[in-house]
DNA sequence: ATGATGGTAATTGGATACACTAGGAACTAT
DNA sequence: ATAGTTCCTAGTGTATCCAATTACCATCAT
């Protein structure tokens, strides 16, 4: 049974491009249809089959369709057996619901956070703060997503680590909204919305800190909601922010 | 190498149970191991094979693999590179965080039902809850467990369908510690609690309704907590539960 | 005796081959 | 011309096969 071994006497080490590195395939191919999709390069509601996603993404079918199975679970594609995948499609509905969910965990896990919060966490919110404000200078909009994230990231990670994922889960589908409907966020409103969340969290006061957020969420969302289905009934998402922070629900009407 | 083809010839034309429904056996498997990790069929920490596995549940590997993978980003499992997997193991800190996210979804998630209920729905609220008394009396612990999903699913089924899928699945992990630690509910508490929200429901306040849903959860969440870390600092779960019922946090202090 | 080293076995990761399903196009009959 | 039927094609779903990495164990040298 030894005799098969073909170990290093291999007559054609090249294999080429052939075999990727183990165990690698399946998260590279996740995460390059995932931003792929969040990213719109795959469009909302298009149909493709595993055969051209594995050649456009020059992955085995085997790989991509576990990786399919991810996103399908994650809600990024629809797939009904026998059939091509298709691309979620984007809908106020489902916009509603992450917002409605965001919030709330956020909401929960800054109110957690605050208390918990050193002073190397606030060296490394200034730090964010810094870096977005010079992107936003330099006009890279795409720059500014990474300390913004980890400016958000930093506020809610005493919660604990998987929360922090769920919400992570959450924001990257919010950004998928946000770049298909290319909003564009004034600088200024951010900034000054981003300023007070961490100048509440400095003072210590997490009430104040909860509120700072939903207004910013609230009023980010509304961005959105203009944009993709202004008459949209956000009864929902109002009661949900009146109960954090009743001064953000005038933000939301405003945007309706 | 071709001879070996046992394709279309098959001598053995029964099949017996031998190929499942098309597109179904990923499912099934990923339910299957899904309630086995679940009810500590998997004992918790348990390192086993996908041929194991694959025996186990008469299931091919080709499925099981794509099961797996979608019990891995649940977090049901947990998957080194060429490792046999692992079932994940409990802990208090993760319990704590599951909590944490259940409470701040389904408060808002509940809050944004009420006042959308119809009586249809309260029908249907007063049928499970009597389906609860009905096997409670039987005995029947593990009979109660549909009408109560039941129940709980109506109270935020007005945040929507995605909300109501996220709640599904943390209730689901909440259930796995429930039933490893045996925890034995005193079912008159249980059925007063029950009324209580299903009453605060009925009255059309939405915070009355969020603070008993909250103290039910808290009440639940300490009987865990109980058997699996008694020493357990829950500062972190008490703050979420303090901003949303000052009340519950009597109930999580008597806990820890 | 103990630690390092090499080999073997077990197990995963990926690709290919094949059966089955669904949908559409073409053809026939009315 | 149109409706019904049949066949064909595209595509998924699963099993099987092969490569590669890893752990375990025996052997050997110190």
């Amino acid at each position: 049974m030894s005799h098969s071994r073909p170990g290093p006497t291999d007559p054609e080490p090249t294999q080429e491009a052939g075999r990727k590195r183990d165990g690698q395939n399946v998260a590279a191919a996740h995460d390059r249809l995932r931003t792929a999709i969040l990213h719109g390069e795959l469009e909302a509601g298009l149909s493709i089959s595993q055969g051209a996603l594995a050649d456009r993404f020059d992955v085995g079918r085997t790989p991509l369709r576990e990786a399919l199975r991810l996103l399908q679970r994650e809600g990024l594609v629809v797939a009904k057996p026998n059939h091509p995948v298709q691309v979620a499609a984007l809908s106020a509905a489902d916009f509603e619901q992450l917002y409605l969910m965001r919030i709330s965990l956020e909401a929960t896990a800054i109110r957690v956070t605050v208390p918990r919060l050193t002073s190397d966490d606030f060296a490394e919110l200034e730090a964010s703060m810094a870096k977005m404000d010079h992107y936003e200078r330099a006009g890279d909009a795409l720059g500014v997503r990474a300390p913004h994230h980890a400016m958000h990231h930093v506020l809610v990670a005493g919660a604990g680590p998987r929360v922090c994922a769920e919400i992570d889960r959450l924001a990257e589908h919010c950004e998928r909204y946000r770049l298909r409907f290319a909003v564009t966020e004034h600088s200024d409103q951010r900034r000054v919305e981003h300023r007070a969340i961490l100048d509440a969290a400095r003072s210590g006061d997490p009430d104040l800190a909860v509120r700072e957020l939903v207004l910013h969420y609230a009023r980010s969302a509304s961005l959105v909601f203009d944009a993709l289905d202004p008459h949209r009934d956000l009864e929902r998402l109002r009661t949900c922010v009146r109960a954090l922070a009743p001064e953000a629900e005038q933000v939301l009407r405003a945007g309706a």
